[in-house]
DNA sequence: TGTACATCAGTGAACGCGCGTTCACTGATGTAC
DNA sequence: TGTACATCAGTGAACGCGCGTTCACTGATGTAC
């Protein structure tokens, strides 16, 4: 049948992955472009060769990475925006879905903040474009209302993108938060979760009075 | 005398500031931690060896870039707090000074903007400990009134880091507009400084209704 | 001013090492009949 | 169901290469008298 994988396929896939988690902790003390293909293959216990049977090279594993450490973020934050409506009621679950995703994922997003300006140009691209995608989405989300209030398209997206880029600040907060043993500072937690509601408070208040008061 | 450097310093010294030029510029493309003592050597034209005369090793180095990095962007901006008053002033200042330092140290910014996140903990540690410094600084600037206003210490140092924090980005955002090859493209330009100015003057209303609205 | 000795920035050769990539291969899985 | 052939994920050996670090050195600069 076609939806069943083979036993060969199966396998494939695991090993993939295998290497995709292997560069994911290695990831962690270093950067992709000094991240070596035979350390990846060395923790997985496969051949170097092996490698390229899955990517051409350590740009397109990074690459592979990034969506996958994006993706579920994205539509956590989805949900959020299209089931909540109040500013307090979506900074609060905003806030605790980014805390939640950072410690359930923290090499994901610790891969994301260190190669957003790293120095591999085709990661660097990718996450640039998988950011701007979440700043249309939630441009679309705030969109009805402040068109109606009279916001151009552009302080929309302008909006949009603050919003995008804080989260991904709060995020890489969250991660500092962590010492090195990879366990949570409580208090450290607590109080970057505070800053981040406060900051996108003062933010919303802003936003009530734009071009209004 | 003691303020006149000896020839053999003098040579040191001009020795030292080639190998940071040549990190910087390599730095362009790639990051700290897959650097190489070699490559950096080669670009200045001497001995593997002569690096160790000045630096201990590569993150020895990226630590001396931090310093230098913030060091005059720090200066300007704390000019700016002290010599304006009033937000509008400030937030078109603030803007196009950023803008003009990325405009002439964009080796400078890129390196900040990589490893502040990146595979060295020295250096990470280095950037995070300067930005924090400068938070300080804004901070006690905008005190006074804040407070005067009822605003709690914590509550202006939330602020203060969301200040850096945006100023951070917008710094890079800059860097973003500036094409592979070095030059400006001056549209893109201009709508970074237009998205950063109206970003910052909705934190400033947000500000204003703090706790009042 | 001149001389004798000390300092030390930069040299160049050498080292052992791990890297990325290639290649012909093996043997389990998949497919056609 | 059984057989003969095709596929292809992973192997293991080999390669040339550039790396970081060490070392004894050289020779211009600095210092003491």
């Amino acid at each position: 049948m076609s939806h069943t994988l083979g036993v060969r396929q199966a396998q494939k896939l695991k090993t993939r992955r295998a290497l995709l988690d292997a560069a994911l902790r290695l990831l962690e003390d270093q950067s992709l472009s000094s991240l070596g293909l035979r350390e990846v293959t060395r923790l997985v216990g496969v051949a170097p060769a092996a490698f390229y049977r899955h990517f051409r090279d350590m740009s397109d594993l990074g690459v592979a990475l990034v969506e996958e450490s994006l993706g579920s973020l994205h539509a956590m934050v989805r949900v959020i925006l299209a089931e909540r409506d109040g500013d307090e009621e979506r900074i609060e679950a905003t806030v605790e879905a980014v805390a939640e995703h950072v410690s359930r994922y923290p090499a994901h997003i610790r891969f994301i903040a260190r190669e957003r300006h790293g120095g591999v140009r085709a990661v660097r691209e990718a996450i640039a474009a998988e950011l701007g995608r979440f700043a249309d989405e939630v441009a679309e989300a705030f969109a009805p209302p402040l068109t109606a209030d009279g916001w151009s398209a552009g302080d929309v997206r302008m909006l949009a993108q603050l919003y995008v880029d804080h989260m991904v600040m709060t995020a890489t907060a969250f991660l500092e938060a962590r010492p090195g043993d990879g366990s949570a500072d409580p208090e450290a937690v607590r109080e970057v979760a505070a800053t981040a509601r406060r900051q996108l408070l003062l933010i919303s208040l802003g936003r009530r009075h734009w071009r209004t008061g």
